[in-house]
DNA sequence: AATGTGACATACC
DNA sequence: TGGTATGCCACAT
């Protein structure tokens, strides 16, 4: 390992971000603070959300449906190629959605932090 | 190189 | 309780 590494522990952080969205198992969500803790950038939670809106471009599409805020709420649903297209896409995986958010959500969360 | 930008999270009224 | 303020930092320009 370069001592560049050491010190710039960043690197490709979307990429991580990407990889670990795409193991968000079906019918199940996760939140921007978990994949940030879990590539251990606890405060880069914002850094995750600008990364989804940056998925979109990606050519190999990500399920970033089923990234929420830590209280289930649908925050990034107007990124969407229409507004209620995340809601739809979760309602599909058979989780329901009302007023933006998850109901039973604790149920349904899945922390990469814990099942990784 | 410097500055601006949030799909967040927390802390404090 | 809800609403504002504030710290945060990888990336874009």
């Amino acid at each position: 390992m370069y001592m560049k590494d050491y010190f710039e522990p960043k690197e490709d952080f979307f990429e991580k971000v990407f990889a670990v969205v795409a193991l968000i198992p079906f019918g199940r969500v996760t939140t921007y603070g978990a994949i940030a803790e879990y590539l251990g950038a606890k405060k880069s939670a914002r850094v995750v959300g600008y990364a989804m809106n940056a998925s979109h471009a990606l050519p190999n599409k990500i399920p970033a449906h089923r990234v929420v805020n830590r209280n289930g709420l649908l925050t990034g649903k107007m990124h969407f190629s229409y507004p209620t297209q995340m809601e739809e896409l979760l309602q599909i995986e058979g989780i329901k959605v009302e007023n933006n958010q998850i109901i039973d959500f604790k149920n349904k969360l899945w922390l990469p932090i814990e099942e990784l």
